[in-house]
DNA sequence: AAGAAATGAATGAACGTTCACTCCCGTAGC
DNA sequence: GCTACGGGAGTGAACGTTCATTCATTTCTT
C-alpha cells in the first residue's frame, strides 16, 4: 500500500465493499451479460450515474468483484495456515464451503465467471489468476503439513491442488437437487477431496 | 413420429441441423447471451430474418440446442449398450469425451449452460431433462454389467452415476493449460471415475 | 457557501423481431 | 418454345426497446 489511505478513502473503499456485495446478487440472478446496469443500481440502492463515480464501467465492476473475492479467499487461507493442524482446518473449510456455496448466491457467480473465462481473455486473466493464487496456498499448507519443501510439493501435488479447486467449484455450481441426493453427491466429493489430501499427508510420512 | 415426414421435412431438418452446428460454435465464443442474433447469422452463413423460418425466436434456437446435444448423447449410450462389456465401453466414451470436449467448442458450451441453467428457469428444465437422462442410461449400463435390478442399483449408485455426469462436465469445462498439467488433472478426474465405476463392478461380484 | 455525493433524463449504439420485398424454380396455358 | 404464375427461400432495412455511458442539475455534509 502506496498510499496514505485516508478516512475519506478509507470509507470509499467500504462503500465499494458493500455495492460490490449487493451487485453480486444481481449478477447471479441474471449473469453477466444479462444484468442491466438499471438492474445493479437497483440492486445496490443507488441511481446510475452514481455507479460511475465508483467504477469506470461495467467491466471494471465484474473485474473488482472476481478480485475482491480473490482477496476473501486469501484471507481464509491465512486463517488456515495459523491453525495448528493446517490441512485439518483445510478440510473443514472446504466441507464448510460446498455446503454453503449452494445456499448463497456464490455458486451461481462462479458458474458464471467459468463461462465467461473461456470466452473473454480479461475474465480469464482473472480467473488464472485466482487459481493460481488458490493452489499457490494449498501448496503452502501442504508444504506446512509435509515439512517438504515448496518445490517439491509443488512438482508432485500441484496436480492435486487443481484437482481440488476444480471439484469445489463443481460442486458449488451444482443445480439444486433433493436434499438426500445433494448430501450423497457432496459426501462422494468430499471423499475425493478427503483422498488426495491423505495422498498429500502420507508423503510427509516417508519422511518420518 | 406421427408425421410422414416428407423428402422436403427431411430436407429442412437437415438444415435445421446444418444451422445448429454452426450456431454452437457463436454461442461457444460469446456466450448465450453475447450473441446477437447478427452474429448467429453471420455464422450460420444465412439472414437475421431467414433464421425466423426455422426458429421462433432466439432462446428457441438455444432449446433446441440443447434438446440436439441431448439426442446425441443417447445415441452414444445406445452404442455403449450394444458393446459386450458395456462399462468398458462406457470408461473409454468417458475417457474419450474428456480429451475430446477440450478441442472443440463443447466445453464451452456446457459451460453457458450450466450458467445459465442457475437463472433461467426453461434452461434449467432442459438440463435436469438431460441430467436424469443421462443418469437413466447409465443405470440402465450399472443393471446390465452386475445383473441387478435396475430399482436396487438406482438405489445404491443413483448418487454415483450424478458424481460422473459432474466429473465430466467439470473436466471439459476446464480453461486451456499446459499439456502436462492438463493431462495429469485428466488422470486424477478419470481415476476417480474409474473408482466410482469400480464400486458398481464390486457390487456384481457379491451376487456372483 | 463550497465541494462532495447523488440523481435521472438524454444519447447514440445495438438488441431481438418483423416485414415488404426479391429471387428462383417447377409447372400450366397457349 | 415461350410466357405467366404460384409459392417457398432468402434478404436487409425498419421498428420499438433496451443497453452502457454521460452530464447538467439537485441534495447532502461540513
Amino acid at each position: 500500500m502506496t498510499s496514505p489511505a485516508s478516512a475519506q478513502d478509507i470509507r470509499a473503499e467500504q462503500r465499494i465493499f458493500d455495492i460490490l456485495a449487493s451487485v453480486r446478487v444481481a449478477f447471479a440472478e441474471k449473469g453477466f451479460d444479462g444484468a442491466s446496469m438499471q438492474d445493479l443500481a437497483r440492486a445496490a440502492g443507488i441511481s446510475v450515474g452514481n455507479f460511475y463515480r465508483y467504477f469506470p464501467s461495467k467491466s471494471a465492476i465484474i473485474d473488482q468483484l472476481i478480485a475482491h473475492d480473490l482477496a476473501e479467499m486469501d484471507r481464509h487461507f491465512a486463517e488456515i495456515m495459523t491453525s495448528p493442524f493446517p490441512l485439518l482446518a483445510l478440510k473443514q473449510q472446504v466441507s464448510a464451503q460446498i455446503q454453503l456455496h449452494q445456499n448463497c448466491a456464490d455458486g451461481q457467480i462462479w458458474a458464471e465467471i467459468t463461462a465467461s473465462a473461456l470466452r473473454k481473455p480479461e475474465i480469464a486473466r482473472a480467473a488464472d489468476l485466482m487459481e493460481a493464487s488458490i493452489t499457490a496456498n494449498l501448496m503452502q499448507v501442504f508444504a506446512r503439513e509435509t515439512g517438504l519443501p515448496l518445490a517439491e510439493i509443488t512438482r508432485r501435488f500441484q496436480s492435486h491442488a487443481s484437482y481440488i479447486v476444480l471439484l469445489v467449484k463443481a460442486a458449488s455450481m451444482q443445480a439444486p437437487r433433493a436434499p438426500e441426493a445433494r448430501d450423497a453427491l457432496n459426501a462422494l466429493i468430499l471423499q475425493t477431496i478427503d483422498q488426495m489430501l491423505a495422498e498429500v499427508a502420507r508423503a510427509s510420512l516417508k519422511v518420518l
